[in-house]
DNA sequence: GCGACTTTGTGCATGTGTTCACAAGCGGCT
DNA sequence: AGCCGCTTGTGAACACATGCACAAAGTCGC
């Protein structure tokens, strides 16, 4: 979450939990050779490509794998929105925030749509994948095939636990968490995988971020506090049953066993999220 | 998104993304058109709930029962807000969706808000939870302890290995996933949580749902097609770690040496998300 | 009881994301 | 060539989510 906390406007402007109802004097904007990258520069906006879009395109792109297994050689979006469980509309239009690849009257060549898609998401070159804590999760995580054969190799594996230290886990031995910064800095990890306890998570989260990890996806139950250069994306199984648990409760409150079609939406499966998470939330 | 997401999710809509990237999350929740005027309060109340804003109660639910652990009687927006990595004014308004149940000048009695989103999230009934596919991540998940702390007790196991079966994981013996039916059944199963390979998830989620499963968390990378009575989370690790791909990406490219690939203009991603996720560049 | 102070709850403006609906563009057929 | 049917790409309407800012409503001290 994005706890960082002031970013608006140029001046710091600290939040002083006082009052200070002095809007700051808004800078005659003029943008012009200044750019400031940490200025959310309205023009950069039109580039955008929307968090939600990022999260489906990564799904088109695994169907589209699929699809070029099976020999297929054109798509349309109607074939490929069906297959990613998302309506046309919305796929056409989160494709075309990477450009315009599709033929019209055809559809869109798989090959390319792929390398568009990879080349967008920077999959085009590795991602060197740290894991710490190696209880019963991070065992699986290191194990988790998906991993290196999409571009995301695991090249190191913390824990505290003395035992564990050098032992091998899906090929990878075992580092004491002590040794994170330097570890991560030598083999340029950029993504660190937190699967520790929760009373651990900001010391680990704390140690990647010194050596260099760019982005965190982060399994603990906690808030992650981190400088805003760094990514963070969370997992809590905890919230993904209880937001299961909502529906269920809605479910049940409304009608009873009569199960309202309302002729709209099919079976809609949807990120989320991303938030998701998601692993997500 | 989010996370999302998914999340965003994440499920049913959601990613965000959110998220785990989980996350995602957030269609518009499909309402049921049973529209019973003398059901006024819980449905009415708990269908008017964004479905972002029911993932962020379930985080807040989380650290109010830190709260109350550490003795803490109550808690204004603001520390909680803090506490939860969100912004005060998405918190009030968040927790206005389910009542009112602050002291303006004063903040919020943590006990009493606890039982407020434990009431809204349904968590005042048990949830008994199936876990198929006792692979890595299943015995992680069969083993992990948030699941029964926040109650949802694992009750089932099920895998294909005929090694395993019989075999106790985590205080539970595995199934045969030919016994999904009965044995959900029996044992009332809420929740199923897919943790197989591919290729066997949509054939799992039909046996759930033939089992009487109302939601299930999904954490095959594949899209499952169910009816609409029944509720689809989904967590994708691979997705999630390619969203963060994504976000390096788009920082290496702005505020990099500026790489000037091909004439197209590189997508700046805003920033938004629950899910922590921040993004800019 | 009164005024100063604190914090909730919410109307409103803004920003993001989704969906509709259709013009534009392409291939094929005659 | 000219027409026809199919599919993309996108403008515009809509729906949802966020954040600001402030009135309402409570506590506290005197």
């Amino acid at each position: 979450m994005a706890q960082r906390g002031q970013r608006d406007g140029v001046g710091r402007t600290p939040p002083a939990p006082g009052d200070a109802e002095i809007t700051t004097p808004m800078p005659a904007v003029t943008d012009g050779a200044a750019f400031d990258p940490s200025v959310p520069a309205a023009r950069d906006r039109a580039r955008a490509i929307p968090e939600a879009a990022v999260a489906r395109l990564a799904v088109y792109l695994r169907v589209l794998s699929a699809m070029q297994e099976q020999g297929l050689g054109t798509v349309s979006s109607e074939e490929l929105s069906v297959a990613a469980g998302v309506n046309s509309a919305k796929l056409r239009k989160d494709l075309s925030y990477i450009g315009s690849y599709g033929t019209r009257g055809v559809g869109y060549e798989v090959a390319v749509l792929i390398d568009q898609i990879e080349r967008i998401l920077g999959l085009t070159r590795k991602h060197s994948v740290a894991v710490v804590g190696i209880g019963n999760l991070g065992h699986a995580l290191a194990n988790y095939g998906g991993f290196p054969s999409r571009g995301f190799p695991v090249t190191a594996l913390f824990d505290v636990d003395a035992d564990l230290i050098g032992i091998p886990v899906g090929g990878i031995a075992v580092n004491h968490i002590d040794d994170i910064v330097r570890v991560c800095s030598e083999r340029e990890v950029s993504i660190g995988v937190i699967a520790t306890p929760p009373a651990a998570a900001q010391a680990v989260c704390d140690r990647l971020v010194e050596g260099g990890v760019e982005c965190i996806l982060n399994f603990a139950p906690v808030v992650l506090q981190v400088p805003d250069t760094v990514e963070v994306r969370k997992v809590d199984l905890a919230v993904e049953l209880q937001i299961l648990s909502f529906h269920v409760a809605r479910r049940a409150d409304g009608a009873g066993p009569a199960p309202q079609v309302n002729g709209v939406a099919p079976p809609v499966l949807d990120h989320r999220g991303m938030d998701g998470v998601v692993i997500r939330g």
